[in-house]
DNA sequence: CTGAAAGCGCTAACAG
DNA sequence: CTGTTAGCGCTTTCAG
């Protein structure tokens, strides 16, 4: 059942006349080597297809990695729980490639919190970062600062706009927002039985995590767009912790407009929304939210909640680590981006994907 | 940055005051061991939480690993191209832990051709096997084959009834069929405007392969029979090769019945319903169906097939290596049974799948 | 029954 | 600039 077929570096030394040692300096770059030695193992390493084994690797470099997480606080809100227990696989997963993992969290309420834990990395300087960059302007400074001090790192959930091009993650980990406000509009369109009013609301949102957001609404409304009837009328609502009780907001609305269907861009919006139109006994109003946190599973349970688009924060976070990890320690190529699968989630379905997280 | 904090074999030999080997002759149980020793390394052992480092464990038993995996021919069904895909990947992922891994395939519409393969596979003696029993007898003698020679074995795609107790794979791997079929059952309600009669379409498949269907349709009918008021009318069809072209056989029953629905619990059902609807100008009947096939893409943009539910051919394939690999290199436990969520799929998000599972 | 020792493929420190 | 060598943690052979 043995069968050691491979090339390993003591072959290609051989053969290119060197100690392997020179092979490994010209492998990693390493400088020291004279022209000709140099030249003589790129020629055998050209012809010979060979690849390091990366579990001996592995072994030979018997070093640490540090990988730096920065991620809202689980606590204020159930959608953090979900990336903190990715996190916390993904901990167990690269344990033994001796990998550790330290996260930082930071208050979704406060920017300043965001620079101060963000200021805390920088200073242990880990081999990497994972990052969800909720604020706009302190990522895009924090991201400049990793970049100087060489350290690669990748986004996750929020994605940031494009057009500024100062700052190059490894990866964005996420969904097409753009393509998530869509799915929901067909769905949504799906379940109206005529066309209506229809509304989209931004609940305890924060200011400067406008583009995620905005991104869903665009193409909720660049779906119904399509309609050249445009019997569907859009209305934004944005309602904020700072003016008064969230559920008291959302029953104003309710009251203003009359509304056939709502869409709730977060997670914890969602089940806001929903307990107002159960209050208000309006839950024939169709309503299509995000993600599987425990409150939303019951208002879907019920009926009140009709969809929800299922982010997988936990996978988010997994995969992240995943590709810093193949990065950092295979140093394989990571993709630009993952954008990940846009999960339908129903009263018949979503046990399957509780099942299958855990 | 190196911190090694862990426990080693070594470690643990000097606490027990034996050698090396001696704790590896315990920890693999290989005998000539003394009764004392044993006793004293074990004691260690309980109150040291060792925990094995599968590199070195990988790179120390220099040895091949051998998975065969027994499957129909791709070429016969894109379906089951897609689990190739998947293998192919898994091939890949785990070369460098010295995993091969074969694929032998067989003819979908002979059940010889399973017995010959997996005999075949048996004379090889691999040390796992990896296979979708479609063939329900043909299945059973070979998993007792199988357990004789004492090669652990998972299954994927279908599943065999639970009440043979005479096999006992590892794991299985796939969706939970019943459940499956409520998920369609849900949206076809969801888009039926008013109650009507419905069809399940049991399209060229394999008598013996009725555990796999009976049950989508079972929670297909589960779900419609929980309406007291039994305005759902169901058929059942089976349509089979022999008995001439498909396309006809589904016109004839398109004409018998005043169709409102058509649920189709096989991914070549899907397209070959989707082909006659088309052609019989009955584009609004509703369409329910299975998989990403390109086939399928199609119909399902153009607007004939309504929602596809996905069983992710690819990722079993290769969630059914991994496992393998668990159970063979780092002897992880692995769950009796992985349920893949219940993924449903619009013209919306189809693309966000296909993107993500390259 | 047990310990010592070689080796898996790669890295990195160290003489030369 | 280069070759040698000592590990990394575990397995496995081989004397004793």
């Amino acid at each position: 059942m043995s069968d050691k077929t491979n090339i390993r570096i003591k072959d290609i030394a051989e053969m290119a006349g060197v100690s392997v040692g020179t092979v490994d300096r010209v492998l990693h770059n390493r400088g020291n080597v004279s022209a000709e030695a140099e030249r003589e193992v790129k020629k055998v390493l050209s012809k010979t297809s060979y690849t390091p084994d990366p579990i001996a690797k592995s072994l030979g470099t018997n070093k640490d990695f540090e990988i730096a997480v920065i991620m809202p606080h689980p606590e204020q809100d159930e959608y953090w729980e979900l990336s903190e227990d990715g996190i916390e696989h993904a901990r167990q997963e690269w344990k033994p490639y001796n990998v550790n993992i330290e996260t930082e969290t930071f208050d979704l309420n406060n920017p300043q919190s965001f620079a101060r834990v963000s200021q805390k990395i920088l200073d242990k300087n880990p081999d990497a970062v994972l990052t969800a960059p909720v604020y706009f302007d302190a990522s895009l400074t924090f991201f400049q600062q990793l970049q100087k001090a060489d350290i690669p790192f990748i986004l996750f959930n929020t994605q940031i706009e494009k057009r500024v091009k100062k700052y190059d993650p490894l990866c964005f980990v996420g969904q097409n927002l753009y393509q998530s406000g869509r799915v929901a509009a067909d769905l949504m369109k799906l379940l109206l039985a005529e066309p209506g009013n229809l509304a989209v609301m931004h609940i305890h949102e924060y200011i400067d995590n406008a583009m995620h957001l905005k991104e869903k609404e665009h193409g909720f409304r660049g779906y119904f767009d399509e309609f050249s009837e445009r019997e569907y009328n859009i209305e934004s609502f944005l309602l904020l912790d700072e003016e008064g009780p969230i559920e008291v907001q959302i029953s104003q609305c309710l009251e203003q407009s009359n509304l056939k269907g709502i869409f709730v861009p977060t997670s914890s919006g969602t089940f806001a929304t929903a307990q107002a139109l159960k209050y208000k006994q309006q839950e024939e109003v169709i309503l299509i939210g995000y993600d599987l946190l425990e409150q939303n599973i019951q208002f879907l349970e019920s009926g009140v909640v009709n969809f929800l688009i299922n982010q997988n924060p936990r996978y988010q976070a997994q995969q992240g680590v995943k590709y810093l990890v193949n990065h950092l320690l295979l140093d394989s190529k990571v993709p630009d981006a993952d954008l990940l699968p846009l999960e339908i989630i129903t009263r018949q379905n979503y046990r399957s994907f509780l099942d299958n997280n855990k």
